[in-house]
Formats: C-alpha cells, sequence, structure tokens
DNA sequence: AATAAAATTAGTAACCATTACTACTTTTCA
DNA sequence: TGAAAAGTAGTAATGGTTACTAATTTTATT
C-alpha cells in the first residue's frame, strides 16, 4: 500500500464508504465534512491519481458528469432511468476480456458495462 | 420512417456514413461541407432528438466528449489507448441483458459494453 | 391556395464539469 | 538539517454542452 497524503486518504475513505458512485462534487462535499479546507481541484486531481494507480474506477454512464467506485473488483453497473442511480450488478467481465483478446487479436485491459433499465426500487413503485 | 428535417437527414447521413464513432464537433464539421449555415447547436439537439429516437447511440468512453455512433444493431466496442480510437467488436449483448434481467428481477433496455485495451494496429507498431 | 399553429433553425450567450496554474505548505530522504 | 519533491488551497481558464431568441420553415386545416 502506498503512502498516501491526508487529502488523498480522504478521498478515498469517503469513496470507499458508499455504494452510490458518487460524482467529483458529491465526494468534495462529504470530504469537507473532515477536511473542510479541502479544494474541489484536489479531489479532482486525486481522483485522477487514484485512477491511475488502479485503485478506483471511474464511471461513465452518458450522464452530465463522471462517477467514480471505489470497488475494483469486476462487476457491472446498471443505470436506472427512473432514478438516475447506478447500481452494483455482479456480473463478472474477465470471462469475456479473454475472449473477445483472443478472438481479435487485440489486447485487453477492462472492460465495463453497463446496463441500462429500470433498478428493482423503481419497478416495485411504478405508477402507470 | 420519421420526415426528418434537411439539416437532421444531413446530420444523421455524415454519422452513418462513417465507422469513427465521431463526437459532435467533428460532425459538425463534416455536416458543414454540404450545409455551410448549420449551427453547433442544431447538431447537438439533432443527435440528441436522434438517440431519443432510437435511431443513433450515444458512447460514452470516459473521452473529454461524448461519442456517436449510427450503427444501434448489438455490438460492442474497444477503445484503444494507443491511438484514442474506438472500434467496433461484434460482441452482442443481448443474451447478457435477458439473464441479468430475470437473475436480479431488473428491466434492461440496452447494454453498453466497452472494452479498454490496445488495437490491432496500435499492437502492430509497437515502439518498446 | 391561404393562413394560423407547430416545429425547426442559426446564432449567440450562458452553464458548469473539469483542468490548469500559482504561490505556499508538507513530506521525503540523503 | 535542509534541499528537493510532492501535494495543496484557491482561483482562473477551458471547453463541451445546453438554453435562449428571433426568424424561418413545415404542417395541418379550411
Amino acid at each position: 500500500m502506498k503512502n498516501y497524503s491526508r487529502q488523498r486518504e480522504a478521498i478515498l475513505d469517503v469513496l470507499c464508504s458508499t455504494k452510490s458512485h458518487p460524482t467529483a462534487a458529491w465526494i468534495y462535499e462529504n470530504v469537507r465534512k473532515q477536511s473542510p479546507n479541502i479544494s474541489l481541484g484536489t479531489v479532482y486531481r486525486n481522483l485522477s491519481v487514484l485512477e491511475g494507480d488502479g485503485i478506483i474506477r471511474k464511471i461513465s454512464v452518458g450522464d452530465v458528469s463522471e462517477h467514480f467506485d471505489g470497488d475494483t473488483s469486476a462487476h457491472s453497473h446498471l443505470y436506472c432511468k427512473g432514478c438516475n442511480q447506478i447500481t452494483d450488478i455482479p456480473f463478472d467481465t474477465a470471462d469475456d476480456c479473454k475472449k473477445v483478446e483472443s478472438l481479435h487479436g487485440i489486447s485487453v485491459e477492462s472492460a465495463t458495462y453497463t446496463f441500462v433499465g429500470v433498478c428493482k426500487n423503481c419497478l416495485g413503485s411504478k405508477k402507470s
């Protein structure tokens, strides 16, 4: 484990303590509770560093902003059109990566699977 | 087939005539060759309309900008870290969608699979 | 065809997520 | 101990995208 700065640890803590796949702004607001003087730029920079180190993942769902995930284990995501929330789907991508690699003569490092639909919660509380 | 405006048709033509998964800016530049007075806002608005109609797809790869794809058939993408280009991978997602749906009690409308790695071209011309 | 309503557009301004920059502080390590 | 390296707060700048407006084009109705 690398030696991270206090701010970087705080950011990582906040991100890893939620399953909500938050944006940088949300992380910033929550890190401020313990580090009131942290700046938004620091959050962005460290998220970028942590992503580069493979400690966290960035998730792009076509939203207005990027989302982050402190869980780097192989899993997929559901982007719910009802509540606009991202939830985990325990769907592994490793086998597909290998398959695609050998089939197409490319080098695959990772894969991002995003299912778009309606989550359990929103299906249950449907209006129509 | 809906009755689309001249501009919308031009945008769709440009997008469907390439396999490069371009950005709105690229589409704008190329549509201008046949419609010099079209505005960037019109491109964005129509891409959004076309996406809503399910005629085109929006692709988010974590890039600085969104990409678009005129091919809505079930396939996946490779985002190459060498050339930063998006290429098609004929990897279908339909079965997985059904599997995930029944397994987790959710409603899945579509899926986006993005493999990240190095494309054939870049592998061939490797320096190191 | 005539005309009113609806849709679309060009052009521009505003928005806002993200990045860049700078002076300063903290950490590292010889 | 002290100099180099890394990190930070604060702020300015960037740039992709959206919103707005007056004008134009299309559609529908008579």
